[in-house]
DNA sequence: GCCCCATATGACGGAACTGCGACAGTGATA
DNA sequence: TATCACTGTCGCAGTTCCGTCATATGGGGC
């Protein structure tokens, strides 16, 4: 369900299926081409988590696809790790300098590749990471799709439970209304602001317990925030 | 919101629309242009908090934009970084003689560039980058949009909050009605100089405690200043 | 001490903002 | 088909906040 989904796009098919098997094992969805325009519509079609960047690939060049990756809106944050070679150092700075997050020297083991993308998506969303993410009395299982406080489980909706996890992974911090529905509802959404409100009010009352302080703080002309107790 | 403001001159349209991305996404608001006098133009209108100037563009050239940037006393102070080639030794010199923040040398990643901005912002107006910032025994969290005096939370409205902010980040300084309305409810907001009396009187009772000295000075026909305790 | 002028204070009507309940539309499910 | 959970929008009510005014207060020059 909430497997990291990563696309991979590397042209060596041996070292491919290899890096497939190890990331499909540690509960990655792994997804492969070896070619760049292929890459850039996979990409469209289902953002991954994460991008996996050979920089010597046939057809349209790495850094072309990390450049066009970029200018999509809807792929624009995607964190890439680019696979450069180790004589290539100019490559490295056209990479970084087009928007990769991090780069891996060929050639290199599965194992420190794991790890890099392991960190990347760390940083970038936790929750992604596989971790429970914890706030006060609150815990959020990503993987699980759980939602419990105070152990007990709590029933709570799509749209809430995106809120909610969206708020544990930035707590005390004060969103306003436009940036809770870029983040939530995806950017672009046409949506009325005040129908933030009503899915604060919704989320309010699914993880409201008996006498359990609101976790939720609303920041009159600002917006909202969660504050763990 | 309290998003920071750039303004981005450069000439390079992808590396312009790179960059546009990258720091929107980090939650700035970006105003691009590639022309020298427009940039002036814009910076005069809504004043960036900070400029990021690429040398070498056409129309007017960088030195002379950074020049008339500091010659102007609404733009003055605005933090500027430039963006040099690598060998320009010379244009490096020439900018920070001309009163450019820092510099940063083509080719380099937007991470780099995303960092000296931060570092920058830091340093000129902290609440800028999201740090706290303190005066006195107030502390004042522009993140979680909260506001403290010897460990005790403050109560206080919207526009007090913005008014405190103000003061804290230009401690002992004082202001004249008139800037202090330029400054909190915005250039160009037609209302009474009378008016910010009022809010300064709600905003001395809001941060009021018992037996503690009132930190906000008047200045006979002049204005008002904060004096942290 | 007295007067003048800038500032402080209290009050008030209206505007802005948020919480709440309700409702229609949608898509999934049985 | 009927049911159900979920979503987005609206209008209303309660509250807070804002800008302005009239009046009181106080400092400084004479």
């Amino acid at each position: 369900m909430s497997a990291p989904k990563l696309l991979l796009v590397e042209d060596d098919l041996a070292l491919a299926e290899l890096l497939e098997y190890r990331f499909e094992n540690e509960g990655y969805e792994v997804r492969v081409t070896a070619d760049g325009d292929e890459a850039l519509v996979f990409a469209s079609e289902d953002a991954p988590d994460l991008v996996i960047l050979d920089w010597m690939i046939e057809g349209t060049s790495g850094i072309e696809v990390c450049r066009r990756l970029r200018r999509d809106k809807a792929t624009a944050h995607v964190p890439i790790i680019m696979l450069t070679a180790r004589e290539a150092e100019d490559d490295r700075v056209r990479g970084l300098e087009t928007g990769a997050d991090d780069y891996v020297t060929k050639p290199f083991s599965p194992r420190e590749l794991l790890a890099r993308v392991s960190a990347v998506l760390r940083r970038v969303r936790p929750a992604l990471a596989g971790e429970t993410i914890e706030a006060g009395d609150m815990k959020l299982d990503p993987v699980a799709h759980r939602v419990e406080r105070r152990g007990r489980q709590l029933q709570i909706g799509p749209t809430e439970y995106r809120l909610l996890k969206f708020f544990m992974e930035h707590p005390r911090r004060v969103f306003s209304r436009s940036q809770l529905l870029d983040a939530v509802w995806g950017t672009g959404s046409e949506i009325e602001e005040r129908t933030v409100d009503v899915h604060i009010r919704r989320l309010r009352k699914a993880i409201a317990l008996d006498n359990s302080r609101d976790p939720i703080r609303t920041v009159r002309s600002a917006g909202y925030a969660l504050e763990p107790v």
